[in-house]
DNA sequence: GACCAGATTGTCT
DNA sequence: GACAATCTGGTCA
């Protein structure tokens, strides 16, 4: 597909957690499916660094779970949480390292009424404003974890760049790291999780 | 083999 | 704003 050369490429992953979470706000992640084409704005991001990070599903060591965190960058990792809910990381830094950035929220674009079909709602504010949500609306389950984020039929392509406003905050309610800025969303979206 | 905790969301007050 | 729902994976015995 051509959707390979307009992805981001590897490299663009190979670097470290914060640095990726960063520049992936605005880009535009896409699903394609049997059902149709979802894609939206990445608006929101939280990076989950290597062994520093007690959060980190990686923190205790490889296992059979975030295994993917720990490959190669550029990579999708997806998990099963709460139940009921998928969320979406992108994994980076290098092979080895468990670092990731996880997409907290998007603004959709392309499939929107697919993503009301899945989401069974209709305001477009309430689709992807949540990593279990835009999940759910961009139709990602277990069998898109450890994909290749740089072509396949889930991709990050770019979006408007230096066009949008970065805000950078602690994640809230861990101590540890507490003095880094792990979550970054665009200011003023209406899409993101939180105000 | 059993128990515990979790990167959330939806719903009720 | 607060709390319950619901399941998978990891840790411990």
């Amino acid at each position: 597909m051509a959707e390979g050369k307009m992805s981001l490429p590897s490299h663009f992953y190979g670097r470290s957690a914060i640095e990726v979470a960063r520049d992936l706000l605005g880009k535009i992640l896409v699903h394609q499916t049997k059902e149709g084409v979802t894609s939206g704005k990445i608006v929101e991001t939280e990076s989950y660094l290597p062994f520093n990070d007690p959060a980190c599903h990686a923190a205790r060591g490889k296992t059979k779970r975030n295994y993917v965190m720990f490959g190669k960058p550029g990579r999708s990792y997806v998990y099963f949480i709460y139940g009921n809910y998928y969320c979406l990381n992108a994994v980076c830094e290098k092979e080895g390292t468990p670092a990731a950035v996880l997409i907290r929220a998007l603004e959709p674009q392309e499939g929107i009424s697919l993503m009301q079909k899945r989401r069974k709602v209709k305001e477009i504010k309430n689709l992807c404003s949540g990593p279990g949500k835009l999940c759910q609306a961009l139709g990602i389950k277990r069998e898109e974890n450890d994909q290749d984020l740089t072509k396949g039929n889930l991709v990050i392509k770019p979006g408007e760049e230096g066009r949008v406003k970065i805000i950078a905050r602690p994640r809230i309610g861990i101590e540890a790291g507490s003095d880094k800025l792990l979550r970054f969303y665009i200011e003023g979206s209406a899409f993101i999780s939180k105000p």
